[in-house]
DNA sequence: GATGAAAGGACTAAACC
DNA sequence: GGTTTAGTCCTTTCATC
């Protein structure tokens, strides 16, 4: 359901931004961040984490750097449900995998080492219907942090033809 | 450049795992996991982050809760580069923003409230060039934990037509 | 790289407003 | 809901092996 979120505060607002920014940062620390005493924030995390807000806290690590030179998203048709899971599952190049509406039942972002290598993942997509395979070239934003929805953000759309 | 990173041993490979599985961790519970002293995985992690292996830490947060009731991705058509990076930094919403080969240039992910709002986000897209949206129904593989790379990790493709 | 020691900072739990 | 305090644990920086 896409309903408000009334019981964030600004508080929870701002810790979420800063978590979102360096997980890593200590709660004394977070806490004079946000004007909170320390055991205040480490409450007020504590409850985020429960209540499902906060789903864990992760490394972002660098493909180029590991070794993976090329990023791609593959475009996968329609096929039977629990045969793409399962090759998900037995394919650890996958690192975001989407079931979406459309032509195209999914859309994988993978990451390879070269050429062969994005050869033999998307060739046991292939096996099991078309795919589509575009490379990344650049990322100009990743993994952009995300604030508690707020309805008034959203800029009404200017339609040139209205109704009545 | 796609090459092996063999200045990384096991501990490291141990360490980038963890601190995917949990960035919150302290160092002396990384150090008894990894068997390492703490002062030793301190030095490592400061390397990895040093050599930009680790490129930061991230709250993962849930979409859902945070009030964004939809996820979606959006392919944006042949436009000029400048103008659509402008337009994406002006658009919270999008989460990630690749620029990809093909016909379609750009592979949005966005994250909006409702309807209306996927409305209002994908018009500003709409008046630069053609869009294509698909609604995202589930992620059963969502930012996957990535170790370095190894070569002979890729399984080769057994092709049908070989050559001589 | 391990170990050990010492100082500073961070975390937890309790009492209290 | 918030703060403060006290005790414990963690981290950092040495030194030494």
């Amino acid at each position: 359901m896409a309903t408000e979120v009334p019981e964030l505060d600004a508080y929870d607002a701002r810790i979420l931004d800063e978590l979102q920014r360096d997980a890593r940062i200590s709660m004394a620390e977070l806490g004079r961040k946000v004007h909170l005493s320390q055991p205040a924030v480490t409450e007020r995390v504590r409850k985020l984490e429960m209540a499902g807000y906060i789903k864990g806290y992760r490394a972002v690590v660098d493909y180029q750097r590991l070794g993976y030179g090329i990023r791609a998203l593959v475009r996968v048709g329609r096929a039977e449900y629990a045969r793409v899971v399962k090759l998900i599952e037995q394919t650890p190049e996958v690192v975001n995998a989407f079931n979406v509406t459309g032509e195209d039942s999914w859309i994988l972002e993978i990451a390879v080492i070269d050429v062969e290598h994005l050869d033999a993942v998307v060739t046991k997509f292939c096996l099991l219907t078309e795919t589509s395979t575009a490379i990344v070239l650049n990322v100009p934003r990743e993994n952009a942090k995300v604030l508690p929805a707020k309805r008034e953000d959203i800029k009404p759309v200017l339609k040139k033809v209205t109704g009545r």
